[in-house]
DNA sequence: CATCTAATTAGATGATCGCCGAATTAGCGG
DNA sequence: CCGCTAATTCGGCGATCATCTAATTAGATG
């Protein structure tokens, strides 16, 4: 399973400081008491004390009591299982799909708001990310299982944006819609309806 | 070369931000406009420049531009490299002997002020690490290329503190002075001895 | 039981930092 | 050259967080 945005985040914040990683760097040498770690690395104990709480609530630290001074050390297993998730290649990639997946609605939306005004498409984006979402707008309006002649094609495009030759083209471009080799008729790519349906 | 503890945390810092790490995702998956990362993890285009001014900075990132819109991708090799300076087993360790040359005198010197009056011990710390730097203290008191009776060892030792007999075996247990195994001479141990002059 | 030491908790302060809205710059098209 | 879009810069607000001192808990010692 790949790893999660927040386990992820938790982890760097842990590490994003320089007295922590110090108290760190230092346990991962050998385990230590508050009061060496104070003193090595210049803070006052209850400082200390208060990072170790937090590498401890992620597990990446553990404690041994002997007396009433407490040795703690690096739990180096915990720290590189979760520094091997970055390593992982995918490990950014997945939380790229992730982010994806969740907003991925909302854009299109956004785009659409803004370059149409009720049905009709105002203006064609200049970014071709964009694009692609008005272009899939239109492809929608059609039905599958069926053709259409030129001019039924520019009957459908046409209320919603005058230069239907451009829209028809970007269509065919993006694999929306094919053109029949022989002649002139036109229909949705049967492949590809389903994501043609689905939201993104 | 090891990694230096403000690189790391600088490392870190950049991707211990959920926005930040969630738009690091996105670019890991392709390039991106300013625009559409704001749309994807929702917040505004500002912000947005802001997160991916930081990365830049550190090199995470780079732009391309094209016509008005500023396509960013991230710099695979720099996350990893970085990434892999954790993992290296040593990685952590290296920081942690860093934090140790520059302190550990602080720390004798600490225990030093804590445990002693003017050239006297005033009472033997139980932990073992602090007992180390008394006992090293006492050590340093006697002259390499010559032997010592019980007597004389006594001689030297008492002025500093009472119990000789225990500052002696400690001496010898952590073997910084021998003892001539045949009768009761004791003499510094000769292979130690640049050990005992330096700081540490 | 009184005392000492090690560590933690509590509370306060100051700095950092993410985020936003408003204003500004840069490129493009009529 | 004016208007539009994309992006950045600026100033400010609010939250988070590292750090400190002071007070408290827990162990060990005599």
């Amino acid at each position: 399973m790949p790893a999660e945005v927040a386990t992820l985040v938790a982890f760097f914040k842990a590490l994003a400081d320089t007295t922590r990683l110090r108290i760190v760097g230092l346990l991962a040498v050998e385990e230590r008491s508050v009061d060496e770690i104070a003193t090595l690395v210049d803070v006052r104990p209850p400082t200390v004390s208060h990072h170790l709480s937090k590498l401890k609530k992620l597990g990446l630290v553990s404690v041994r009591s002997e007396g009433n001074t407490r040795w703690y050390r690096l739990e180096l297993d915990a720290v590189e299982k979760l520094a091997r998730e970055v390593l992982a290649g995918d490990g950014l990639t997945s939380i790229g799909d992730e982010v994806e997946a969740a907003a991925e609605d909302a854009y299109a939306l956004k785009v659409m708001q803004t370059f149409m005004e009720g049905e009709r498409i105002t203006q064609l984006p200049r970014q071709w990310r964009k694009k692609l979402v008005l272009v899939r707008y239109v492809a929608q309006q059609f039905e599958a299982d069926r053709t259409y002649s030129e001019a039924e094609i520019k009957a459908v495009i046409a209320p919603i944006y005058p230069d239907h030759v451009t829209l028809r083209r970007l269509m065919i471009d993006v694999k929306w819609m094919l053109r029949d080799k022989a002649g002139r008729a036109y229909r949705l790519n049967p492949e590809r309806l389903a994501e043609l349906r689905g939201s993104p």
